[in-house]
DNA sequence: CACGTTGTTTGCAACGTTGCAATATGGGGG
DNA sequence: CCCCCATATTGCAACGTTGCAAACAACGTG
C-alpha cells in the first residue's frame, strides 16, 4: 500500500541504501543521483515509516508532557506553548494528564502506562520531587513548577517565594492591613503552596502585619475560591485583601464577592497568580502574578532536549528560574 | 539496557515465542508457563517495545487529534475528553495545533506533518468538509463541530441551527426585542458561523422579528467580544440582547458592557455558546448553549475506532448528532 | 602509467516484535 | 495398545529502516 524505500529504489534505478541517504541526509549524495530520487519520492508520495525508525534508531523521537490536567487555563496555555517548543526542536509531544493521581504519576514514569518516550517534562502535584528521580530510572527527566533545593533532576520553574512575597508587598503598599491568603495544601506537604505561603508570610512581616486568615483549599479551582472566600467574609474582622494562589481561585472569590456585595477594590483588593486570560477580561481585572510560560517552555525543552541527545549526560542537574512579574490591575484598586 | 523478549525468554527457560504469547495473550499458555513467564518478566522489568510492535503490525496505537488551539476553555475541555475517551479503548492521542492554518491542515491530513497516526479526529477551521476527505486519502477520520450534509465523511456534531434557535427564542421569550448576533465570519464561507446564523435568524423570525445587527468577528476570543459591543453601543437604536457564537466572545462583550456602565441584564441581555467553566463563575453567570462534550468525545472516538479497525470499512459515511442544551442563567435575567 | 585519495554508492545485518506453519505433548476413543 | 485430536510450544521469516564497512568510480599526483 504505501511507499517503502525499496519502491522508490526500483523507480529510481538506485540502491535503497541510497534513497535512505537522500531522505536522511546521512551521506554526501551526487546531485543528479539526489534528484532522481527526489523525483521517485515525489512520484510514489513517499513518506518515512516512523516506526522502522525509531526501531532502528531506538529514539522514538516523542516527549511526554504530563500535567495534572490540560482543560485549565493555566496548563491548557503552558502545554500550547510547551508543543510549540517542542516542535521547534523537531520533538512531538505526547500529552498525559495525571489528574493530579500519585499513582498515575508513577506508571508514567516507570513505563508501565503510556506510549514510549524519549523524555519527559513532568509538572508533579502528588509525587514530591526528591521521588522523581528513582522512578524514571533512567529516562530523561525535566521538572515544572517547583523548586528542590537539593533535588538531583532539572527543574525548571519561577522563584514562587519570591513572587509571593511581591504580591504581598503590593497589597501592603496599597494601604491593606488586613490581608489573607486562599490556596495552602498541608495536605501535599510540599510544593508550590508551601512557598508561596512563606513568601505570602514573609512579604506582610516586612511591614510588621501577620496574615489574619490562612485558607485551606481541595484544589486551585474556581469552586474552592467561591467556598474560601464566603468562609473568610464570616470572620468577624473582615479581612480588606486576600491573595489567591491561583487566578482561577481569584475569580472563584471575586464570584463571590459579586454574590455578598462585596466591592472590588473598595472594599477588598484582590491578587492571583498566573496570569490567565479569564483575569484579563473580568470585571474589575485581576491583578496577578505573570510566569513567563514562554521562556518556562522553551527552557523546559531545550533541558530536556540535551538530556535526551546525551549532551549533558554526565552534568548535575541544573535548576533554572524564570522571571515573573507582578501585574497590578483594577481588582487592587491600581 | 531494557529487557527484550528474549532476555524473558531465556531466564523463563521458554522460547520467544511463548513470551511473545503471554505478554500479549495471543494464544493459550499452560497456566505454570504463563506464571514462570510473568515472574521473569517481573524480575526484568521488561516492557513490550512498541517500536517494533509497530512495525510488526502496521498500526500504531496512535490517533491524532488536530484542533485549532488547545489553550482555549472549549478545546481545552474537548480535548481533555477526546483523551479520556481514546484512552478506554486502549488508544494514545496525539495533539496537533492547527492555529486554524489551512495549510497546517492539509499536512497533517496527508501525512507530511507529525508524527504517523492510525486515525485522526480533527476540528476544522480553514478547510472545508469537503477538501478533508480527499486530503486525508485512506486515513480514517472523523471531523468534529459542522455537519457538511453531503459529506463522505464520519461527522459528529450538534445541531447548531436548532441550538442557535433555541436561544434566540429564549432571548425574545425573555422580552427582548432589539436582538442582536456577535459572531460572523463570512470570510470562511462556510460552517459553524452560517449554522448559527442561520439558527439565530430562524428563532427571530419566528416572532416577526429580524436581527437589528450581526457583528462580524475575527476569530471567537474575548477581544473580539468586547470590540464588538462597543460597536453595537454606537448603533442609534441600542440592543436591548445580543447572542454571541461563543462564551468567549460573551465573556468579551460581557467586559465592554461593565466598561461603559450597561447593566446585565436590566439594560442588556448576553447568551453565548459552548458552556466554558468561565461563564458559569462570571458575574452576572452567563446564559449559554451547552453541547454535550463528553458525549462528542464518546462518540468520536468510537466511531474512529470502528473505522481503524476495518469493521465499518464499507459502511457509508456517519453523520451523528449530539443533544444540547440551553442554559438560563443570570445574563438573560432568569 | 601505477597509485593513493576523495567522493559515491552498495550489500549485509540487525533493531524487537508477531504471523504463520510446523512440531511436541498429553489424553481419550476405538 | 495404537491412533487421532486438541492443546501447548517452537522456529523461521518478515515488518522498513539505518549503521557499518566494503566496493566502486573518478581524479590528480608522483
Amino acid at each position: 500500500m504505501a511507499a517503502r524505500l525499496k519502491d522508490v529504489a526500483a523507480l529510481a534505478g538506485v540502491s535503497v541504501r541510497t534513497v535512505s541517504n537522500v531522505v536522511s541526509n546521512a551521506a554526501a549524495v551526487a546531485p543528479a543521483t539526489r534528484a532522481r530520487v527526489m523525483a521517485a519520492v515525489e512520484e510514489l508520495g513517499y513518506r518515512p515509516n516512523l516506526a522502522a525508525r525509531n526501531l532502528r534508531q531506538g529514539r522514538t523521537g516523542l516527549i511526554g508532557v504530563a500535567v495534572p490536567e490540560i482543560h485549565s487555563p493555566y496548563f491548557g496555555a503552558l502545554t500550547g506553548l510547551l508543543i510549540d517548543a517542542a516542535q521547534e526542536r523537531g520533538w512531538t509531544v505526547l500529552l498525559e494528564r495525571t489528574g493530579g493521581r500519585a499513582e498515575l504519576e508513577r506508571r508514567l514514569l516507570d513505563g508501565s502506562e503510556g506510549h514510549q518516550v524519549d523524555g519527559m517534562i513532568i509538572s508533579p502535584w502528588s509525587t514530591p520531587p526528591a521521588g522523581l528521580a528513582s522512578l524514571a530510572g533512567g529516562l530523561p527527566l525535566v521538572v515544572l513548577g517547583e523548586l528542590d533545593p537539593h533535588g538531583s533532576i532539572d527543574h525548571v520553574a519561577l522563584d514562587n517565594v519570591a513572587a509571593a512575597r511581591d504580591a504581598a508587598r503590593h497589597l501592603v503598599a496599597a494601604g491593606r492591613r488586613r490581608v489573607a491568603a486562599i490556596g495552602l495544601q498541608s495536605a501535599l506537604g510540599h510544593g508550590t503552596a508551601e512557598l508561596r505561603a512563606d513568601g505570602f508570610r514573609q512579604g506582610l512581616a516586612e511591614a510588621g502585619l501577620a496574615p489574619v486568615a490562612e485558607v485551606e483549599v481541595a484544589d486551585l479551582h474556581r469552586e474552592e475560591g467561591t467556598r474560601a472566600l464566603r468562609e473568610l467574609l464570616l470572620l468577624p474582622e473582615r479581612p480588606d485583601a486576600v491573595f489567591c494562589f491561583s487566578d482561577e481561585l481569584a475569580l472563584g472569590a471575586l464570584r463571590a464577592c459579586g454574590e455578598q456585595g462585596v466591592r472590588v477594590p473598595e472594599d477588598l483588593a484582590l491578587a492571583g497568580f498566573d496570569d490567565i486570560e479569564d483575569g484579563r477580561f473580568s470585571t474589575p481585572s485581576l491583578t496577578t502574578v505573570s510566569p513567563d510560560l514562554a521562556q518556562i517552555a522553551e527552557r523546559a525543552v531545550q533541558c530536556l532536549s540535551e538530556r535526551v541527545l546525551g549532551r549533558l549526560a554526565e552534568l548535575p542537574a541544573r535548576r533554572i528560574v524564570v522571571p515573573h512579574r507582578l501585574l497590578v490591575r483594577e481588582s487592587s484598586g491600581a
